[in-house]
DNA sequence: CACCGGATCGACCCGAGGGTCAAGCACCCT
DNA sequence: AGGGTGCTTGACCCTCGGGTCGATCCGGTG
């Protein structure tokens, strides 16, 4: 399998359900623990087929990650109300990013609990870095117009993303026993105490209700 | 090797180069990923005398878990003031974890970048908890006294934890390139700001100067 | 029906790498 | 000198698991 085969109906859905597994596989016990024999044992066909839809394991691997980077930014987009004011929109983008972690728990568990191998950890990272440098220019923003506090946006840039994640890795290796839409308001607020400039900004952003928008897949 | 053989000044001497450079290549290109071969190689020694010091390589990984494990321990207990109150004490210990993350980068990408086959995720987990549970103490007796905002303490000593150790992860790959003093003086106002429940409770404790305690290793 | 290409199978290959071992060395102590 | 203990060696073994391959099936098309 070079690149692009022609599949059919079935081949396609078949592909997905190798997806599928080894999504789960891998974020059970890991990239490495996970054999190709486990894969196709658990999508209950034979071991060659594998081979006939993806190049090898890493290959696998990188569409899953490539799939789900994209999934994630839709759902960020999705979430975020481009009229609204740059802190609003940065707890619109963090809230979202937890429900949306929590809901793809197995990947994530994947990404993070994974050895990353050098060769895909750069491939992660370039996942980050995007969506850093997003939250980075809506801070730049916020500190322009005197919301948000005045320090370095791109550290104060990691600190959001850094915390989205950590929360969404507790959750999920279930640590944070509550409801994700519970959990997703709480990381909101936390995120804006963090970056607002006053009390008194914050009390505004925090005021505005944001309906737990059915996360578009 | 079975547990506790008796070494001579030249054996514990040997056993830490082969415990440093499998930190390093550990750190380098992950647990899974280093041969044993290629740590003995590094350490210039023949094969054979891993397994004179190590049961196997999964043996070495754990005492290297238990080593750092200690460190940091000891450097956050050192950099924190029993007297202070509790929000500036998180703040002391959040400023000494960055630091002291800093100091072991090797070592804590290697606990990040590990796929952590499910045996020692466990391992790294109990590492962490302690140092929640710490947390959210100190969070608990802030709430107490009204000077931490009003949330599930644990929650926030999640956000604690997973900030700093974002801050860390970022840091050690190079994408904070500032002198870590700077760095950790930074974690420890977003720590701050993220917990005070006012801003004059913030300004109060962000004006104590903490000096930059060499680390006690 | 003959044919074609996608889909499926599972036995097989083979190299990588963790772990073993029997023997040799260096420095004691008596 | 003789033996004891800690240290060191590198060739060897053997499993595990990624990847291959030729055979087969099956549904659609001319």
């Amino acid at each position: 399998m070079t690149d692009d085969r022609r599949l059919t109906a079935q081949g396609q859905e078949r592909k997905q359900q190798l997806l599928d597994h080894a999504a789960e596989l891998f974020a059970e016990r890991g990239y490495s623990e996970t054999r190709v024999v486990d894969i196709v044992r658990a999508a209950g066909v034979a071991k060659g087929l594998f081979y006939w839809y993806f190049e090898n394991k890493e290959a696998l691997f990188r569409e899953l990650v490539e799939l789900n980077r994209m999934r994630l930014r839709r759902a960020q987009a999705a979430a975020i109300d481009p009229n609204a004011e740059s802190l609003l929109r940065i707890r619109q983008g963090a809230e979202a990013s937890v429900r949306f972690m929590a809901r793809y728990a197995h990947f994530f568990a994947l990404l993070e609990v994974e050895n990353l191998e050098k060769a895909f950890a750069d491939e992660r990272r370039k996942g980050t870095e995007v969506h850093v440098a997003d939250v980075a220019a809506q801070i730049r923003e916020g500190i322009a117009d005197g919301t948000v506090r005045d320090e370095p946006a791109d550290l104060l840039a990691f600190g959001v993303v850094g915390t989205v994640g950590y929360y969404g890795h507790f959750h999920r290796t279930g640590r944070v026993p509550m409801p994700v839409d519970e959990l997703a308001a709480f990381v909101g607020r936390f995120v804006v105490c963090s970056l607002a400039s006053d009390e008194e900004i914050a009390r505004r952003v925090l005021a505005v209700r944001l309906d737990p928008s059915p996360a578009t897949v």
